[in-house]
DNA sequence: AATTTAGTCAACCAAATAGTTGATTGATAT
DNA sequence: ATATCAATCAACTATTTGGTTGACTAAATT
């Protein structure tokens, strides 16, 4: 599926992951989310417009600003794909509702 | 982190994927995971290599074959770092819980 | 009307990725 | 001892990625 190369390509960039952590305190624009970075706004919009073309995140033009909104559908197939081959690492870790139930504890 | 880097990196290739998959099934020598791909035992080996690299396999040097095997660990980060998301897309879609219990109806 | 702001676009560059082939190493089998 | 098999290594190529800059478009402000 060439649609999991993009989640996942998407997901293996410091940069981008650190968008999608941004955008988990809700919308914003991109002028927003490219500040924290040295780098130009034409780096971040790429890096955004990689997020889009994965499903991660959804830009919609709202006047001459463009607001970023993460799009959870692109995650949870990444889950999904990750969670189809779970039995097969339960054996040696910890199983993922042991997993889930001690992060919520926290 | 860099080490997420290398875990999406290494699952955004559906070559990798696929090794993967196969080696859900059990541990297996290189040249048999090679096998039911087109391409040369040269760059399937630098696939394994890069899995190898995100903590997402292991290869054991036993006598003259390399014996590849899934080390779920990588698995469970790249899990980890989607779940801390969590709580921002359940709105929008079904919780991980119970997406979890639906796949474990099946 | 003129300027600033938000962002894209096109062209370019360096480094990484995905693949190849040919030669080589090291372990097994004849 | 020789041949074979598993796999690596080195060198090379093409494409993608991650970044830059400068020119441009379109919306908001003054």
């Amino acid at each position: 599926m060439q649609h999991l190369d993009l989640i996942f390509g998407a997901l293996g960039d410091g940069t981008r992951r650190a968008i999608v952590a941004r955008l988990a305190s809700g919308e914003a624009p991109l002028s927003d989310v490219a500040a924290p970075f040295d780098m130009s706004l034409t780096a971040v919009s790429k890096h955004v417009r990689m997020l889009s073309d994965a499903g991660l995140v959804v830009v919609e033009k709202r006047g001459r600003t463009r607001f970023c909104r993460l799009e959870g559908e692109g995650m949870r197939q990444a889950i999904e794909w990750l969670n189809d081959y779970r039995v097969f690492w339960e054996d040696q870790l910890l199983s993922l509702e042991e997993y889930l139930a001690k992060e919520d504890e926290k």
